[in-house]
RNA sequence: GCCCCCAUCGUCUAGAGGCCCAGGACGCGGCCCUUUCAAGGCCAAAACCGGAGUUCGAAUCUCCGUGGGGGCACCA
């Protein structure tokens, strides 16, 4: 098989999250690249939520795994509410198999019961601590007969299921991102595969179930690193064959000190920025810009990064994946994103903006907002920028703050009989448009020996409230004669109020 | 303490022995355009962690050091 047909060989990638919180950065990546390459391929992208700490699920965060999902347009073609040829894709939903698979491990001689309580096991943990060594189960259980483990067992004790680590030799995984990776084999300890509640661990669960959804491609965490070579001797152990394995690096905080904090988190959305999804959503980031700026963290594109959903299927690669954690910046957030709204199509960007200002209690057509959008797009980081720096359009009146209307190098006195004259110039045209408006006030201007910026700069203060607008003639002529000269007319009362 | 991984501009990265006195992008600075703010155009500054090897030749290969990250649960 040359490399051709093995790209086009279609691949079933999933993204596996556990239910626990809200979907983060580093999960929509995982996701995203799990998407490209199944689409990329042909093949499939499957969601399975991980469920099986009980504890830890949190109700509610299987829900925003799929919103935040679909808003990103990671649709699924197999999952819990769409179903699938493999399901259910609930990891509870699925616990009888997983007890099957674990006595076929115990039945193989792989793994045997164990009935140490937790007690014992932390006593033990903590008296190796003590004595500097790593904590590590000392393997009491695995010295029982499956006679006495089976009497035991029957007579109804407690017990989880362990994988038996082979002691001797080393492990080989191989990494796509990495390559070879070899771990000694004493270096790990028999892990639990099946708790005492009856539920799977991850090392079993995730195992048997990338098998039986026959995953092609694993693409996970680098956090699973450590675990990998336990997880390919589970898979040997049953006999089955090996997915492709890629490790994605970890996101690392701004600083790149470290693994992103809740402080941190915290500190971001201060800032207008997030690492969760749903925040991004709210903050006014659009899916094409999240998808384009993270899936270009750990990911070497040569040249062009900027891309759309189906440039990135096109050109998305697992071998140009990169190992080392990436430090997240978000200043390229904004520019990732300030880039697609520059991108979308005026109707496309309509839909997209009036949910703020319905939010905000504007009512704006979407004739109107149709008409706008040109004069904001290049304006716009997020999509919420387009109600603070159109708002003006969709109120009946704007108050401007007073001293705003003082035009640079001018007091207020002089800065209101520039408006009174403005206001005169403007009176004189009977359709207020761009055409009339401009060369009139550009001829006062040059007749009243002052300059654009101070004329221009009342009137766009009086006209939108705002000392930094949209640009003020195309404004003037959307807003309409009526409420200009009335915002005029206001902006030369409060300048003559000023003392 | 033990194990694993990583290491090119501030950040994300290109680079798979000569094409590299290292390319792109964000950010930063400057200029142009301009009624504000942007957008856009142009220009600039900015990096191969250190040390030994291997080689005619190393950012690229090897080893050591250092730094960073991740992991060591009946959590994922």
């Amino acid at each position: 098989m040359d490399i051709y047909t093995l790209t086009l060989t279609p691949a079933r990638t999933r993204f596996a999250p556990s239910p626990t919180g809200h979907l983060h950065l580093g999960g929509a990546r995982t996701a995203l690249y799990a998407y490209l390459l199944a689409k990329q391929t042909g093949g499939k992208f499957i969601l399975r939520i991980e469920d099986t700490d009980v504890k830890r699920t949190v109700p509610g965060a299987e829900q925003e795994i799929m919103d935040g999902l679909r808003w990103l347009g990671l649709e699924y073609d197999e999952g819990p509410d769409v179903g699938g040829p493999c399901g259910p894709y609930r990891q509870t939903e699925r616990r009888d198999l997983y007890n099957v698979h674990a006595s076929r491990l115990v039945q193989s001689g792989h793994a045997y019961p164990c009935f140490c309580t937790p007690e014992r096991l932390t006593q033990m943990r903590e008296a190796q601590q003590a004595r500097k060594e790593a904590p590590r189960y000392d393997g009491l259980c695995r010295k029982l007969t499956p006679e006495d483990a089976a009497k035991r067992i029957a007579a109804g004790e407690r017990h989880v299921i362990r994988f038996k680590m082979p002691h001797e030799g080393a492990t080989v995984a191989r990494d796509h991102i990495r390559g070879d990776i070899s771990v000694e084999n004493k270096n790990f300890d028999d892990a639990v595969v099946l708790k005492s509640d009856g539920l799977p661990t991850y090392h079993l669960a995730a195992m048997v179930d990338d098998h039986e959804m026959q995953i092609t491609h694993v693409l996970r965490s680098s956090e699973w690193l450590g675990t990998f070579p336990l997880h390919v001797n589970i898979v040997r152990a049953f006999g089955w064959d090996e997915p492709i394995w890629a490790h994605l690096s970890v996101f690392l905080k701004p600083s790149g000190k470290g693994k992103m904090s809740k402080r941190e988190a915290a500190e971001a959305i201060k800032d207008g920025h997030s690492i969760f999804v749903k925040d991004l959503l709210e903050l006014g980031f659009t899916p094409e810009g999240v998808n384009n700026w993270c899936g270009l963290m750990g990911w070497g594109v040569p040249e062009d990064d900027v891309m759309n959903m189906d440039q990135m299927i096109q050109r998305f690669s697992i071998d140009s994946l990169t190992p080392s954690p990436a430090a997240i910046n978000f200043a390229k957030l904004d520019h990732f994103n300030g880039t697609h709204i520059r991108l979308l199509p005026t109707a496309d960007l309509v839909a997209r903006i009036k949910p703020f200002f319905t939010r905000a209690g504007l009512s704006a057509s979407d004739e109107m907002l149709t008409q706008i959008v040109p004069l904001l797009r290049e304006r716009m980081v997020t999509l919420d920028d387009a109600l603070e720096l159109a708002g003006f359009f969709f109120r009946e009146s704007v108050s401007p703050n007073a001293q705003d209307l003082i035009a640079k190098g001018l007091d207020a006195p002089r800065s209101a009989e520039i408006a009174r004259r403005v206001y005169q110039i403007l009176v004189g045209q009977p359709a207020l448009s761009q055409a009339s408006a401009e060369p009139a006030l550009r001829a006062y201007v040059e007749e009243s020996g002052l300059n654009v910026n101070q004329v221009f700069g009342i009137l766009r203060v009086a006209v939108t409230g705002q000392k930094i607008s949209p640009p003020l003639f195309e404004s003037m002529e959307i807003i309409g004669r009526e409420k200009i000269l009335a915002r005029l007319d206001a902006a030369v009362n409060a300048l003559s109020k000023i003392v």
